[in-house]
DNA sequence: TTGTACGCGTTATCAA
DNA sequence: TTGATAACGCGTACAA
């Protein structure tokens, strides 16, 4: 492994004068700029990660943290995306991700969190799946030790933005869509996500809109994201509902066994867009979010606020469509 | 943030001497050890990760590889697990991870990807989804620049172990069960993976063993992982066979699906035991992997490997199962 | 515009 | 059994 010393020394230069090239530094001659990178590429010079973070408080090594709450989670295509999202844009942008799985810090307070992150030398943190539930970390990004970037939940100060659909608009625009799509609709059945959700209530409230605007009753549960209680509450409040309306996908497929079960037909909807509903062959609309897309834009906004300030709400595109299995195969 | 030297001066001692009751060394007093937790706790001294991967080439980071071919992978249920049980086992190990996706060194040279890993001074390297065409990566372990642990791939030597289910055997039992619950079978039709892939061969010879054994005439055919070639193959050669075996759940699916449209039935198995199995709901008998504790066991032997050396073959088990929803949903 | 020298927080060597 | 002190490789203030 050469070093930037080695480099130095084969282009004839002083350490720093490579350190001020390589990272883009004014006031340096294209003469010796030139030199520095013949040398770099002639010794095949990495910079090396560690060391860099080291030295620098302003290092580029920044926390990617999934929050999972079940071991074994049913579907696990929303934080593969958001992995994957974030590690390609992370690459770009010369970022070297840290990931946490959220088990790290199952029994930390508040402030061992806030040890832990700095002992990572990071200079902030992406999140992605945080509930209400968490208070220590939820307190931790408010104290504004790091800057961070949430995803999923509308959380903005000085140091920290947030990147998500607007999941009321896109719930308000689909319940409309339902209760319009049928004749003579009287009653709407909810099922609703975790009560310590944040998006949940976004939702909801966009449900709410749309029920009230067209003279609609409400049935709303709290199912939880669990496909076994949109089972149960389908059973129990479908006989009186002419429209299904779930916040999740996976919720909707319960709801759609249920409905099988008790041989009722309700039209259904789902949120989401994953992949598993192509599968499961059921052609429901459904709130498509880009999980993808929003994990790069979570980290280009991070590097956006790092380096210039200033923090920002984004919201992202959805498409209200169906997922066939034609376009989910390979 | 208390460095070591802080817990040094509140301990009276100094810093090396830290530094030995934190990395459990011998030839310290309990006196002494004592003096330093003390501090350690009042401090709420955490280590730097940083620092220490840049002081000792004996750093406790390592790198999680991980291959994906799609950009947007229809089933990232396989991956997820593997992450996660590496996530969950380094940090019972007190490793530090870092997570590498394969398009990061989608155009680097063998040299280049040596220089890149060295750069990250990482001790060695946990690998998933390794496949034969990625020539330069095969290289470079097999010169045996970094400690490695390879998933799925059966490549060992001195620096290098590997850990997978048995996939001939397990293969081979599916195969018997699948030819001896029919009457009269006569003719297998067997859908293989990706020719580049190292399980294909073992999980081809499998079948190739049981149809051997039972006098049965095999018809075996890549369908590179994917359900779309598996409908195609399936259309072509599923009149001419008696059962249908198939390397993947995923195959399985699409195999399913083109005797639906075919309007014939036949007899198919899977491999890998997805929970999307589960949803589908095919109750078809398939080979399933414990993916989640495959990647602990592989960080295990990583940490096993580099503190006691020697390469293992670690063979893990599986179990010949059905995936039913009602054990799939949460 | 360039180079010297120090600091980042550890680990490791070696002398005490 | 302990503690100075020198690496580890890079960034940067400051001097030249």
């Amino acid at each position: 492994m050469s070093s930037m010393s080695d480099v130095a020394k084969r282009a004839g230069v002083g350490v720093s004068t490579v350190s001020k090239v390589l990272n883009n530094y004014q006031n340096i001659s294209q003469e010796t700029r030139d030199k520095v990178m013949e040398a770099v590429d002639e010794l095949n010079y990495v910079p090396n990660a560690v060391a860099s973070a080291l030295s620098s408080k302003k290092s580029k090594r920044i926390a990617v943290v999934v929050f999972i709450n079940n071991e074994r989670q049913a579907i696990d295509e929303i934080n593969m995306q958001y992995l994957f999202g974030s590690f390609e844009q992370s690459n770009k942008e010369k970022l070297e991700v840290v990931t946490v799985f959220s088990i790290v810090f199952e029994n930390m307070t508040k402030f061992e969190m806030i040890q832990y992150f700095k002992s990572l030398s990071v200079q902030g943190l992406v999140i992605y799946g945080l509930h209400k539930e968490q208070v220590a970390f939820t307190e931790m990004i408010e104290e504004q030790h790091f800057y961070s970037v949430l995803v999923d939940v509308p959380i903005q100060n000085q140091k920290t933005s947030y990147v998500m659909v607007d999941h009321q608009k896109g719930q308000y625009e689909l319940s409309k869509i339902m209760i319009e799509n049928q004749q003579n609709v009287q009653k709407v059945l909810y099922l609703a996500g975790r009560r310590d959700g944040y998006v949940t209530d976004l939702r909801l409230q966009g449900v709410v809109d749309a029920c009230f605007e067209l003279n609609i009753k409400l049935n709303a549960q709290y199912a939880d994201f669990s496909e076994r209680k949109a089972m149960e509450l389908t059973k129990i409040h479908a006989f009186d509902a002419d429209v299904i309306i779930c916040a999740s996908d996976l919720m909707a497929i319960g709801s759609i066994n249920a409905l099988k079960e008790m041989d009722i037909f309700r039209p259904v909807c789902g949120y989401d867009g994953i992949k598993l509903l192509g599968y499961v062959k059921y052609h429901i609309l459904t709130v498509k979010q880009d999980f993808f897309m929003i994990a790069k834009n979570a980290i280009k906004e991070f590097k956006r606020l790092i380096e210039e300030g200033g923090s920002q709400a984004i919201l992202m595109d959805y498409e209200i469509a169906r997922i066939e299995y034609e376009d989910v195969i390979i």
